[in-house]
DNA sequence: GTCTATATTTTGATAGAC
DNA sequence: GTCTATCAAAATATAGAC
């Protein structure tokens, strides 16, 4: 698992490593190639030798690291079973898929909070074959009379986004421990997967009604909030 | 209100407006002081005469952003009643607060990926005051034996990373609203909010299995709450 | 494939007039 | 409070030797 320093590989390999280590931390333009080569102890003119840009190396990272999720969840679906089964796999890959590259969650955070600025279509295509399994995996439990329906979109951000937030945000978790009870700083890593199964199939599990038709107490008829 | 290229107010509220802006679309290297000013409609000068420098105007934004949010659920939770009433309250309030500050949802990913590098502790105490209220409301279900025990921060994970996603993702949908199915790009705002309160309000509804046991057999419970 | 040097722009920040 | 002009450092990218 070269991870930092990336002190393993070719030259190559290394400054890839180093290169999402460097985007992970401090953005598309708060890393420096200067810092990019150094970390993989090579010179700045090699970045450029093997890449045209210091964008094309992000976009090389990024499409890299979609297509491994991808393939996960595709391999996933392929394997099939019951559609719960399969959603809770789903789950579990993409949370390994963060874990295998650790720096994609924060990528992925600041991609979105940069509008995909540095995204080409291939990488979309990627971000696309992945929220398809998860249709297809929906469909087939609506169709099995497990699930209720769903907007896709919905379950999938309920689903990555605690994942992908999750597993950034050990760095800043780390960096104020001394302000937060222990225990809230550190949750295990297998409490968030469980928790994120745990909610998906507890909102696909309760069939949905159609748009304001609660036929069976949707909500506490108690008390209405806002108004 | 103000929000892209803030035509109104002083120069120094346009300049806030105008940062918050920079720095949710670009990040915090990826903003342009000249850009900023521009944006403004004020010098460059001016900046460096409101702020001490861009670190410290970025600081301010942010400690206003999570100040609004801290206050808010401060009020739902003042504002007393059931705990699970008080939970979706707590839910609403945050959403409401990640739409009354559009830039707050990207700057909140930057800053998490970033790994806190420009928080400081009055900013993380913010933070802190959220999660307590979020605790209590949490302890107080408990002990009304309508909550199930669960860590705090997993249910605070549950609950912001999605309104946060789907607040920030807004432009890199719009951006690729051509590769992907249009009921995908376009969910309603209140479908995330009351997917939110329904996955956090089952998970909390059932009572917890033992640690790490995750396995198929534990169903999802059919959502019901109590009133 | 690998390196040293360097060209060219951009950028955060300031000085000082009004 | 507001502006013009400007500096000094940093940053992306390239040229060209080995």
């Amino acid at each position: 698992m070269v991870s930092q320093s990336a002190p393993n590989g070719t030259s190559r390999e290394r400054l890839l490593a180093a290169a999402a280590a460097e985007f992970a931390a401090r953005g598309f333009d708060g890393a420096k190639v200067d810092r990019i080569a150094a970390r993989a102890r090579i010179n700045k003119a090699m970045l450029y030798y093997h890449f045209h840009s210091k964008a094309a190396l992000y976009r090389d990272i990024l499409r890299q690291m979609f297509g491994t999720v991808a393939g996960a969840v595709t391999a996933v679906h392929a394997q099939g079973g019951p559609a719960d089964v399969q959603l809770r796999r789903f789950i579990e890959a993409i949370a390994r898929a963060a874990e295998g590259s650790p720096h994609f969650p924060a990528m992925w955070l600041r991609e979105i909070a940069e509008g995909g600025r540095h995204l080409d279509e291939s990488i979309v295509l990627e971000m696309r074959r992945v929220i398809e399994i998860l249709g297809r995996i929906l469909h087939a439990g609506r169709r099995a009379g497990i699930f209720g329906p769903v907007n896709p979109f919905v379950t999938q951000i309920g689903i990555v986004a605690p994942l992908m937030f999750f597993s950034a945000s050990a760095p800043i978790r780390e960096r104020f421990r001394h302000l937060v009870p222990a225990r809230v700083v550190a949750p295990r890593r297998e409490e968030i997967v469980a928790h994120v199964q745990a909610t998906t199939l507890a909102a696909l599990a309760a069939p949905r009604t159609r748009a304001g038709a609660p036929s069976r107490s949707r909500r506490p008829p108690t008390r209405r909030q806002r108004s």
